[in-house]
DNA sequence: AAGCCTTTGAAGTTC
DNA sequence: GAACTTCAAAGGCTT
């Protein structure tokens, strides 16, 4: 029997194993430890988890672009999905999490298809047969507390899905049973949170209580603490076109998500790296069920609500090279994959030249993108490299054992598509 | 020091 | 309206 029907829907994504994010049905049954002893994972659980690859990995091959699933850059040429394949509505809607949609499997997430890259493989997973949930309630309350003292997470939403702050949502106690924060929190951080200093002195919050600002924030910025007693001088954030007083964009709802689960995710693997945190948070995204990410739109809205509130007049358009000079321009795509990460993709990285494991400039392909024979295979080892070699290894012992986890990860790399078109 | 990487989504521009 | 770009967060890495 699918875990689906025998867990209630709002709970699974809150216990989603990690270890099954990234890779679906990767580790063999022996190897999967239920992830959820009552203090943290164990550092052989850790070490097993997806964080540990490394953070240069093939992304999902979809973009949205303005509402419209597209692939990304390295599966330029492969056709696109389908909008009805991913659930979305035929006039190209974004994905409406709160409406959800039929698939014939008892579930209504668009990624619930086979053929879709985030297929439900959670009910595989023994860990969803433990018989001790409260277990896994508990690691996961543990979890939020341990982040949120660290300063981590200093989300209340996220604190009282954890039960840690009685005050703001504690006493629903367990994640995924709780209803909607919306309108819960107060504009600013409830007493008794604990923050680390910077983010005391340098953070602000929004609308939502979610902290908006970060290290980068500028000091007049932060000087304009959003607090709901100087809310009325909102003058301050009447967008200006000079660094000082940049606005920022309201937080969409992945980037709330994201800004809710970093920390857990850190909390459960050695990397640190932003882009390689990201790509798991993307998958962890897909894999919620609508219901889950319909909080996460709603509060994306009530922040633009807010943020244009507060805003009047400001645009997008304002923060376009707002600092008067542009970025550096991303260089010119091609459909000519150039190095062994697009040629191969993660599943055979032992197949990568010794400058891309290490992330250099790739020697095995000419500027042309003609391979070269053995080009850079012989350059020096260190631990890093022999880390990726192993972890290529590991990740190609997966998809041995797992055929489904095959089919996964070519529908999910577009480095693997890649390598396939290439030969 | 500034920008890149990486993710999704919103909103902008270009054609 | 389709296609594309920019920017929100994050922090290690690269230029």
């Amino acid at each position: 029997m699918p875990f689906s029907s025998l867990v209630p829907t709002s709970m699974m994504p809150s216990l989603y194993p990690l270890s099954l994010i990234q890779k679906p049905l990767a580790l063999p049954p022996t190897n999967c430890t239920f992830p959820f002893p009552p203090f943290g994972p164990s550092p052989e659980l850790a070490s097993s988890m997806p964080c540990t690859l490394p953070h240069r990995q093939a992304s999902s091959g979809l973009h949205y672009y303005g509402g419209r699933m597209m692939p990304s850059p390295l599966t330029r040429g492969s056709p696109a999905p389908s909008p009805s394949a991913f659930g979305l509505l035929h006039n190209g809607t974004p994905p409406p999490a709160h409406m959800g949609f039929p698939n014939g499997r008892g579930t209504t997430s668009p990624f619930a298809s086979p053929h879709t890259p985030f297929a439900p493989f959670h009910h595989h997973h023994p860990a969803f047969s433990h018989p001790d949930m409260n277990a896994a309630s508990a690691w996961m309350q543990q979890a939020y507390m341990n982040a949120a003292l660290r300063g981590g997470t200093t989300s209340p939403m996220a604190a009282s899905m954890a039960g840690a702050y009685p005050p703001y949502g504690g006493g629903y106690g367990r994640i995924g049973t709780m209803p909607s924060p919306l309108g819960l929190f107060p504009p600013f951080p409830p007493f008794g949170i604990p923050h680390s200093p910077d983010q005391h002195h340098h953070g602000r919050f929004s609308s939502h209580g979610h902290e908006v600002s970060s290290s980068r924030m500028s000091h007049a910025d932060s000087s304009a603490s959003s607090t709901s007693s100087n809310r009325d001088s909102s003058e301050r954030y009447r967008h200006r076109k000079d660094k000082q007083n940049h606005v920022k964009k309201p937080l969409n709802a992945f980037m709330l998500y994201m800004k809710e689960m970093r920390a857990e995710v850190q909390s459960q693997c050695t990397l640190k790296e932003s882009a390689a945190i990201n790509q798991i948070l993307g998958k962890k995204w897909h894999a919620l069920d609508r219901q889950e990410q319909a909080k996460y739109y709603e509060m994306a809205k009530q922040e633009r609500e807010n943020h244009a509130r507060v805003n009047p007049g400001w645009t997008a358009k304002d923060n376009y090279a707002v600092c008067g000079k542009k970025k550096r321009r991303k260089k010119e795509k091609s459909d000519e994959p150039k190095k062994c990460r697009a040629i191969f993709g993660i599943d055979r990285m032992g197949e990568w030249c010794k400058p891309c494991k290490r992330k250099k400039k790739c020697v095995r392909y000419s500027q042309n993108g003609t391979l070269l024979v053995n080009g850079g295979g012989d350059y020096g080892s260190d631990s890093k490299s022999s880390v990726l070699d192993s972890v290529a290894h590991v990740s190609s012992s997966m998809q041995t054992l797992s055929p489904s986890a095959d089919s996964a990860a070519s529908s999910t790399s577009p480095s693997s598509s890649a390598a396939a078109s290439t030969g």
